[in-house]
DNA sequence: TATGAATGAGACTTCATTCAT
DNA sequence: AATGAATGAAGTCTCATTCAT
């Protein structure tokens, strides 16, 4: 069949994006096949390739694009902030915002990495280590300045991101606990494990 | 054909059991093929059939064993603990530690939950909530000693188990830290956590 | 989207045949997507379908046409010559010369006919029939007058053309024999298979 | 379902290579689905593959096989020939021999070329140019001899062989020429094209 | 005339599973 | 206990074709 009227493929693919994301943070990049997923979408199997031809390369897109948003987010998002103690703050609020507004993306951003090929994986998995790189930045910056007391900097960024990304394992946006109360909450969290 | 001299049966459940392990944690229960889950104990797809009738409900086992395993030896940790702020200190001893000697174990237990048929998770999500009902009634019993400012207990409780779970995604063995040290690192930092 | 300018449908229509042809001969009838055939004159697959509606009956008419050309090229050839062993060397030449021309062509003409339907193999069919009647009637005239010795017209026409055509199976314009040279060669060849 | 009884794996392979041969001789190796090969032995396609795990490597094995056997059977043949002349007619004989009895593996061993890898392609072409070693290796003695007149022998090699090798695009079993009338009749034909 | 969106059929392939041997 | 042969379902992907724009 031809066209339908009044059909746009940019919508379209917006349309698979969101699915995917759905379809991959529930069940995994493995379990989603492309059938269901067209269904989704109120597509046959075939047409879907106008769109992903191949599932391999759409996980890959998708996870990078996940972590450049995500990296380009927080650079706007820290453009103006100078102080150590609020940079601090401030990586947690963005951080906590992020991984509850964007919780599907996220879970999959880290979870799915196996699923990659290696070259895609190595493409991911530096942006997201640029990311921690900031954390751990801020951090040497406190250690430095005498804020805080970090004994070993490696693992306590290790151990602030697991904490703060557990979020996006439990937090649903229907819970009793609005974000901004999840940020002063986490925020209380983070500077306390680094009280000197 | 007959059974090769000097191979039990029991020998092979256990390497396959190991070897299922591992392939889960690398790539996923959906990824994981039963074939090549045989070549990697020496049979044919067919062979293996004699241990694992269905591969769903040998997840379902394999989830519910780590659970029940994990919940029995935290049991047995903490028998003989009766303070308030040494059962955390324990709490951390223990998870820390099942966490680097069973690191593949405790993440296939997290990330495959949602492998699982609904009845299958129900059974190995009960036994989650109970471990984490654990620390839970420790947290709660440090508030009422007036030990610790917890300002919402859930959150807490949340929050000190993502932290403490995160080791299992990047620690190794062989990477410069003990497990020791790390605990300690990580008992401190919980503590500081909390500090009223 | 408007015609561009520049561009004559006649001109893609020729550009399109010249593609399949080059595709056909190189990988098969089977194996030529439109796809790749689009893209090979700058197109769409779906911009493809104003030129080429049906793939198969595209082939049955390619062959054809490449049928009616050798036809008519040969009626022409032929048209002064009158001697019958004048007749055979025009033969070879007339057929060395198309079959290294059109090499191609030639290739897919003989190879591709069992890609084509019931009715288009017939009418295909008949025309190479045709062709091998005039070579026939070459050698049946030579045999009455005496001039070659033939013990079975049938396969010695079958046999010759089997010979000359092999030509278009290894010939290479850039292989450093001439096409007249390679005429001299057959037309040797064949006169000494005749030898009465 | 379980293997039927009284069925081996063998025979099956052996049912498989024959219905492939007449499928890639009728039909073309792309235009052989393997739904209709698995048909053809009694199987569904997903039998299949403990035969054919992949369908192009099975079409580089097959092509392989056949100039394999070819040149085995050609060695045998030619073992106690040492007269150059008689070397020539035992070729033809062979060769005559071979392409009736063989019909449609040649057939395929030469239009199928194009369909393998490059990988594959390499190794069966070498083998291909082994064959034809042969006969210009004859050629060349026979020249040396004074027994011919051959201008150019590689021209004259693949002249021959395309002779004899049409044998396999019109020759049928029940049409009334016998194996031993057609290899005499070749024989002749190719000795008079060398006639000095 | 050209495009892009869609389709349905069918391609090869993988998979979990079954069961006679 | 282990194998090999087979199955049916489903996987990803390709293809020729259609047609509104």
């Amino acid at each position: 069949m031809a066209r339908p009227v009044g059909v746009s493929g940019s919508d379209t693919k917006q349309a698979i994006r969101k699915a995917a994301i759905q379809r991959i943070y529930r069940y995994g990049y493995e379990a989603m096949s492309l059938r269901a997923l067209a269904a989704d979408v109120g597509l046959r199997v075939g047409s879907l390739h106008n769109y992903i031809p191949q599932k391999q390369e759409f996980l890959g897109a998708l996870l990078d694009e996940i972590m450049t948003e995500l990296l380009l987010d927080f650079d706007a998002h820290m453009a103006q902030v100078t102080d150590t103690q609020e940079a601090l703050r401030q990586f947690v609020h963005f951080h906590i915002e992020w991984h509850t507004a964007r919780r599907e993306e996220v879970f999959i951003g880290n979870m799915e990495l196996r699923s990659l090929s290696k070259e895609q994986y190595a493409r991911v998995i530096e942006k997201r280590r640029q990311y921690e790189r900031h954390l751990r930045a801020i951090l040497a910056r406190g250690k430095k300045e005498g804020l805080w007391k970090i004994e070993n900097p490696a693992i306590t960024g290790k151990a602030i991101l697991a904490l703060l990304t557990g979020v996006s394992n439990w937090y649903r946006p229907d819970g009793g606990v609005t974000p901004k109360r999840l940020t002063y909450l986490y925020q209380r969290m983070v500077e306390r494990m680094l009280q000197a």
